[in-house]
RNA sequence: GCCCAUAUGGCUCAGGGGUAGAGCACUUCCUUGGUAAGGAAGAGGUCGUGAGUUCAAGUCUCACUAUGGGCUCCA
């Protein structure tokens, strides 16, 4: 066995360790790398080896599970002491120690009544067994410390060098929020000193990166705490940038068939009653009473289309037929989870709903399909399609949800269009495809989506008249491209990390002239660009000509003009182009073709 | 909502039982400079909020609020 294997792959691609594979394995060897394979081993380990370090330094802990993750690995454990971020450096140390004593990692196995009795004492344990099925378990070894776990290992300590501890959690007891909460620590491990250090600079990167951290520093959106949590401030540079988002899409839209509607911001409860969300979403809603009658603050925008879909009569010749509105909805989301733009409790979502017949949701799903992909393209953002069905708390009859899931993967495959699903992950009103755009942290966000509803037509009684004069159902899909304004903004800082295409940035041009006879040139530019519908300024606060060159290229916006004599006796323009990096000078008018061109790009 | 942590001028942060510091930003003045920090002066905080301990509290304790990392849940 050479120095370098810490275990085997089989025919099934399952990891076996040196200490289950015996002296002769046939099985491809896995060597002591950073594949997917040795780090599985080597996390798995190395989360041991941290339990290891915390029963010593902790005596009373108790451990529960720790498995390998995306992400690298974590323990679940119990213990009496409170354990904050600044243990992690000492259960590191010890975890250090511990290699140093050269301890092998040995197996054995019991059976599972054995097992039961050795951890009698053990209350996290007897649940761990409990789940296990298989009559033999087996136990790992290193030194004094055991642990009951399936493997796989690495042969012994010294393989577990380059580690690190990345935060302390809570976590449910087996994932369930009423049962007690567990300590959980998050490591990373690899099989190379330079591996780690490339994971820990990727982690500084995308803390750059991020879109609170940015938008504080571009000035775009803030939060109060006097206001209020997960309600977010748009400031000036940050509303500019939203109303060019807007804009695009608006325009977007239009050329796709839709007709702008708005509803009102609250609605009686009744109203919510008959939709279904007073029984099915009402912890998430806020509610009022005006003049004695209950009213609930608009949590989706549903209703109210439908009502203007109802207030006139409509024709087949109508359908299918599309409202969109940017809808300002309010929900009541648990504290914990508001997060910066990408989790709040007010925000704006460009919600559409169409209403069309059953025969025409194939192709109405895969216009919006088509319009989400040329909306991730316009940003260069890689998305996933998942398909969520019927959840628990949910309305409607078996049949319909089945009719409408089966609807939407038929969209999906006849167009050989790849998905997955999530199974129960369904509105409670219907199936739906929903659209997960990846961060630059690696995170997945839920943005678009199109949701099948037969439910919400039936509950309003939405008709139309059909061909042959009768009265039909229309179905109605809600969809969503961005998801909402504030999540997809947050998700867009981060991806450009702030240094937004021309088309969106709140600032496109800045002027620094020279001194101060060249102010007036720069403000002459600047007022021409306004007219054209571009966001200049001109910078001649009294500071250094290298002090506001360099303040402006902070900024991060796209264009900083420098004019000084020879731009205003040849009518030029000299360019620092950030995004580019270039320097370069042109005339006026070749400067306005430039900039024109570049707006254009934000058209889909 | 739950677990852990954090909360000092606009921003980033230092201080740590005896009545607040730095850099940047801001204001005024000098400087009018050709591509990433010219110079000088000045204003601004009672240390998230509320209780408690103490002769004395940003500094210790508790509660609340907000924020961060997770869990559970979601656009």
């Amino acid at each position: 066995m050479s120095e370098n294997v810490i275990g085997y792959m089989d025919d099934q691609g399952k990891i076996i360790d040196t200490q289950s594979a015996g002296e002769n394995c046939n099985a491809a060897p896995i060597e002591y790398d950073n594949s997917e394979e040795a780090l599985e081993i080597i996390r798995h380990s190395t989360a041991h080896l941290m339990a290891q370090a915390i029963k010593e330094l902790y005596p009373d802990a108790q451990f529960f599970v720790g498995p390998v993750v995306d992400e690298g690995f974590y323990y679940d454990f119990r213990v009496s002491e409170k354990i904050g971020e600044e243990d992690l450096k000492k259960i590191e140390k010890k975890m250090k120690e511990l290699i140093k004593k050269k301890y092998k990692i040995e197996k054995y196995e019991i059976s599972k009544s054995e097992a039961l009795e050795k951890f009698a004492h053990d209350d996290l344990k007897q649940a761990v067994l409990k789940n296990i099925p298989d009559e033999k378990v087996s136990i790992y070894r290193q030194g004094d410390f055991e642990d009951l776990c399936r493997g796989p290992h690495v042969p012994a300590l010294r393989f577990l060098n380059n580690f690190k501890l990345t935060r302390v959690a809570g976590a449910y007891l087996g994932g369930d929020e009423n049962a007690e909460m567990l300590t959980r620590i998050y490591g990373v491990a690899f099989a190379t000193k330079e591996a780690l250090k490339a994971y820990i600079t990727m982690l500084e990167e995308a803390k750059k990166r991020d879109h609170r951290k940015i938008g504080t520093e571009m000035e775009l959106f803030m939060f109060n705490e006097e206001s209020g949590a997960g309600l977010p401030f748009w400031m000036p540079q940050g509303a500019k940038l939203r109303y060019k988002l807007e804009q695009i899409l608006h325009r977007a839209h239009l050329t796709r068939g839709y007709e702008p509607v708005r509803g009102p911001e609250i609605l009686k409860a009744d109203m919510w009653r008959t939709s279904g969300h007073y029984a099915c979403y009402g912890e998430n809603m806020y509610l009022t009473e005006i003049d004695e009658q209950e009213y609930g603050i608009k949590p989706m925008n549903c209703i109210g289309h439908i009502q203007i879909f109802k207030q006139t009569q409509k024709s087949y010749r109508d359908l299918p037929l599309r409202y969109y509105e940017y809808g300002v909805v309010h929900r009541h989301e648990k504290s914990g989870v508001l997060h910066g733009l990408l989790r709040v409790r007010e925000f704006t979502q460009d919600d559409a709903h169409i209403f069309c017949t059953p025969e025409q949701i194939a192709s109405e799903v895969l216009d919006v399909v088509s319009f989400v992909d040329s909306v991730m393209k316009l940003f260069g953002f890689e998305y996933t399609m998942e398909i969520a069905t019927k959840p628990e708390k949910a309305i409607g009859d078996d049949a319909v949800w089945e009719m409408a899931t089966r609807g939407l993967k038929e969209a999906l495959e006849g167009n050989n269009l790849p998905y997955t699903i999530d199974e129960g992950g369904g509105a409670f009103y219907g199936p739906k495809i929903d659209i997960k755009i990846t961060d630059a942290i690696g995170r997945k966000w839920q943005c678009g989506t199109i949701q099948v509803d037969f439910n919400l037509p039936e509950r309003f009684d939405v008709e139309y008249v059909a061909e042959d004069n009768s009265r039909k159902r229309p179905v109605m899909l809600h969809r969503a491209i961005l998801g909402s304004f504030e999540r997809f903004i947050g998700i867009l800082t981060e991806h450009y990390a702030g240094e937004f295409p021309f088309f969106l940035a709140p600032t496109q041009v800045i002027f620094v002239p020279i001194s101060d006879s060249h102010v007036d040139y720069a403000f002459a530019l600047k007022k021409k660009l306004r007219m054209e519908g571009i966001d200049a300024e001109v910078y001649d606060k009294n500071d250094s000509l290298n002090k506001r060159i360099r303040t402006a290229e902070k900024k991060r916006v796209p264009y900083v003009v420098i004019v000084g004599d020879e731009e205003v006796a040849n009518n030029t323009v000299a360019i620092r182009n950030r995004r580019t990096r270039q320097q370069y000078n042109l005339t006026q008018d070749e400067f306005m073709v430039e900039l024109t061109k570049q707006l254009t790009e934000g058209t889909i």
